[in-house]
DNA sequence: GTTGAGCGTT
């Protein structure tokens, strides 16, 4: 068959781009997304009904329309998250832009064939844009390519394109990142990597991206060789990343299980995490805006939507933590939101799970197999003790709501919640909701901290704000 | 078989 091309717009009245078709007439998400970053899908108006339609989307494959693709306009779906964030991106760029500051970097290309030269590169390259700069790194001994070069474009653009997609270079496959040199410190609360376990050999990094698209843009997939069985996928956005912890999800048939990426070994992510521990919620902890949960710069109390922490209330959390209870996340409350807790073995995906905070996995829940932030669904370790460390999180540890109170405040955290990675005796009841929340399993613990103790009730009714 | 490679003689 010849080379079909389609054509694809973010808009319905932007200028379309053409996309090539594949061999059978199919078009590859991936191949939109080459051009296209974070797109999941694609819809049209449909001629006769006038109202858009949604292309079949198996596997990363769009499939054209009854008719073929014809010559309609496709446009581009995004996840939903997605978008907001890339209109926030928009804004953020449009600032950057005004102030000069879109400066291209230099690129790292690795993965290159021995044999590629500069000229090679600059051939390559200069298909995607304006290419001002090409590197090939070798032994300054034997002059042998070490297998890595750099790349650097006239546009900013171009640049964005290129690190979105991988590059096949005289034979082999490259990846085209900002080195590190040039890279922000990671921030580990926000890890935007998770780990896929269970993964079968004959998943390739491209359906492993194919796959995760359509949660959110994906910008890394990890693959190491010789086969071991797992893999990590990398998204543009943290909290795709902390969504999907937990869940147990059906790649080519085969259940995977995603969960936290454990720092790089050696990695600056691990020196920050390993300095946190024993150190409480010093500098990136609770009091620091750095968790992306407090946002106020102008005290130093953590805020959270109406209610804060202050000093106080930060050390006595401090205090339940070195008490080996774990922390698995840190949930905002939200007028409208709703928090369930519990039996989530049966890894189902659940449609609900923008809305929807979880915790998970303890049996003697009432309610539906939602999935959110600070799941921990999908691993039955309940009745083994308490968790420990705080690192991670999104540790898969069975986990119950508790509340806080601090005696001479009005308010302990209201309907803020903390989950915890405490195991809870299954003998406790569910207990009444209260603020949209339903607080399942309160630990009797009275754990006091100099003088600004708390407690932890057994059960909402105790609680003098229940 | 559930935690990853490689980063620039400026």
């Amino acid at each position: 068959m010849a080379e079909v091309y389609i054509r694809v717009a973010e808009e319905e009245n932007e200028e379309p781009m053409e996309i090539p078709s594949e061999d059978d007439g199919t078009v590859l998400l991936s191949t939109v997304a080459a051009q296209f970053p974070g797109a999941c899908g694609l819809r049209f108006r449909s001629p006769v009904s006038q109202c858009m339609r949604g292309v079949r989307l198996v596997e990363g494959i769009l499939h054209a329309p009854e008719n073929g693709w014809g010559n309609l306009v496709y446009i581009v779906n995004y996840p939903k998250d997605n978008k907001r964030k890339m209109d926030e991106i928009d804004a953020a760029s449009a600032v950057k832009m005004k102030r000069g500051d879109m400066k291209t970097s230099d690129l790292i290309v690795l993965g290159l064939p021995w044999k590629t030269t500069e000229q090679d590169l600059k051939d390559y390259f200069s298909t995607f844009g304006e290419v001002i700069m090409v590197q090939v790194k070798r032994d300054v001994k034997t002059g042998n390519s070490k297998g890595f070069g750099f790349v650097r474009f006239t546009d900013y653009e171009t640049q964005d394109k290129v690190i979105a997609q991988r590059h096949m270079i005289d034979g082999r496959w490259c990846d085209c990142k900002l080195p590190n040199s040039k890279q922000g410190p990671d921030e580990p609360m926000r890890s935007r990597k998770v780990f896929v376990g269970r993964c079968t050999e004959d998943m390739t990094a491209d359906e492993l991206r194919q796959f995760f698209m359509q949660y959110g843009e994906v910008t890394d997939v990890f693959i190491p060789k010789p086969f071991r069985a797992f893999a990590f996928v990398s998204f543009a956005d943290d909290q795709v990343a902390s969504s999907l912890c937990g869940e147990d999800l059906i790649i080519k048939g085969v259940s995977v299980h995603i969960s936290n990426a454990e720092p790089k070994h050696g990695s600056r992510q691990m020196m920050e995490r390993a300095g946190r521990f024993g150190n409480g919620f010093g500098a990136q902890g609770f009091g620091s805006n750095r968790t992306g949960l407090g946002t106020s710069t102008t005290t130093n109390m953590a805020n959270f939507g109406n209610f804060s922490l202050n000093p106080a209330m930060m050390a006595a959390a401090q205090a339940a933590l070195q008490s080996s209870w774990g922390m698995m996340g840190m949930l905002a409350s939200q007028q409208g939101q709703t928090a369930t807790s519990g039996n989530t073995s049966t890894g189902q995906a659940s449609s609900t799970r923008d809305q929807t905070y979880s915790a998970g996995n303890t049996n003697y829940g009432t309610s539906s197999a939602s999935l959110g932030w600070g799941t921990g669904s999908n691993s039955a370790t309940s009745g083994s003790g308490f968790g420990s460390g705080f690192g991670s999180s999104m540790e898969s540890k069975s986990s119950g709501w508790v509340y806080f109170h601090f005696p001479g405040k009005k308010l302990l955290f209201g309907s803020i919640l903390w989950v915890m990675s405490i195991s809870l005796s299954p003998s406790v009841n569910a207990l009444p909701s209260k603020n949209g929340f339903t607080p399942h399993v309160l630990r009797d613990g009275p754990l006091d901290t100099a003088g600004r103790g708390f407690h932890l009730y057994p059960d909402w009714s105790q609680c003098p704000e229940g």
